[in-house]
DNA sequence: CGATTCGTTGACGAAGTTCAAGCTGCGTGG
DNA sequence: CCACGCAGCTTGAACTTCGTCAACGAATCG
């Protein structure tokens, strides 16, 4: 836990809030402190892509010019108002991760991250490749507390909400992992998982943190 | 056409070749001058992932530490290497895009680029979207000149090479294109084609080109 | 002129979406 | 305190799409 880069003005906001909306003009980015959010376009035809889901510590919000999705607050939280000229300071994270490196560098890498799920096409694969990048971003031990909704994480990995719900109704009974609330995952055999969903440990080594371009 | 931001090595490659590989040590990141680039993460199991594809004017390689993913070339061309810290410049592209702003802005610009084709769960609409982004990118007057194969397309996109060749069969068919040889698309209903892709055309607006973070 | 690589196409089966129904948890109001 | 309604989650059945297997065609290169 190291002391966040808050130089910026600190902003509170409440679950469901909208930190700023899609063609809203740019003014800056954000450091996410407490809580999460998750970034969504909206298509011209209602469609709607979930882009990203931050957790303390990221950063986002490197737009030029207007906002290209919105920012929607999933819990109660707060975030760090930054200039935009403010992204050559280096940063340390007080999430588990512990990434560090200027916020922008760290943006592509947690955009990066996310295309890596898309190389797997099969829904189980997919779905246990974010559920183990969630749960490596959320630090908490053998567990998951997820704060979106299955919609939320369907349109995150385009499938369907009834697929996500299908598939870890299949991990449960494969004995992957548990599912005491719909919010919370257990994991049972992580290794298992892992494998399963094709992810070797050296591709989330620490080589993988210093990701692409 | 702007000048572009050459204060780096020149380096010539041929087809084919590595620009640099996987778990390379990372040193500096690259501007393309000519030519074509693919992105490509090798997982432990052999899979690969297409990341990206790179056309002059873009700029890639931002690794800190070691490269997560090779660069291959898909054509004949030219790379300008960067140090590190010559990330804080301004460019302005040389390619029709007309992207302006720092190099690691647009490089994450193009990443959130990529994720957005993910948004759409139809083959069809996938391949489309990718056509259609292709072809703002490399600026050539209603068509398409594909420097990649098939399955480089198909591993780009989540799908595999015959899903590939099927839909832009269906395409032809439809009237939608014209494939007079495997590597040239030619637009014939493109406006009908970014419906059907379920874009848009204020998606690809000036708003849209200075994308997420 | 074979050999190799890449692209196309058909048949089939597995996987995911759609449609539809029902369940659970929670907040509101009687 | 319980009845009700609503939103999110789960599950079944039918249908559609895409991946797999297989064969064949076209282009390239020695």
């Amino acid at each position: 836990m190291q002391a966040p880069c808050i130089r910026g003005r600190l902003r509170r906001f409440d679950k469901g809030e909208l930190i700023f909306g899609q063609d809203d003009p740019a003014s800056g980015w954000l450091e996410l402190v407490s809580g999460s959010v998750r970034l969504c376009h909206y298509y011209a035809d209602g469609r709607r892509h979930v882009l990203a889901f931050y957790l303390p510590g990221d950063v986002f919000g490197f737009d030029a010019g207007y906002r290209f999705a919105s920012a929607e607050a999933l819990s109660d939280g707060e975030t760090v108002w930054h200039a935009r000229d403010d992204d050559k300071v280096a940063m340390k994270s007080r999430g588990s991760g512990g990434e560090t490196g200027l916020p922008l560098e760290r943006a592509l890498r947690l955009t990066e991250n996310s295309l890596k799920f898309f190389s797997h096409s099969t829904a189980p694969q997919r779905l246990a490749a974010f559920l183990i990048d969630f749960h490596r971003r959320q630090g908490l031990p053998g567990r998951i507390d997820l704060p979106m909704s299955r919609l939320d994480i369907a349109e995150h990995l385009g499938l369907t909400m009834h697929t996500i719900s299908r598939t870890i109704s299949l991990l449960c009974r494969e004995g992957m992992i548990e599912c005491p609330t719909p919010q919370r995952i257990v994991f049972r055999r992580r290794a298992d998982l892992m494998r399963s969903a094709g992810i070797d440990e050296a591709d989330f080594s620490t080589r993988a943190m210093s990701l692409v371009a």
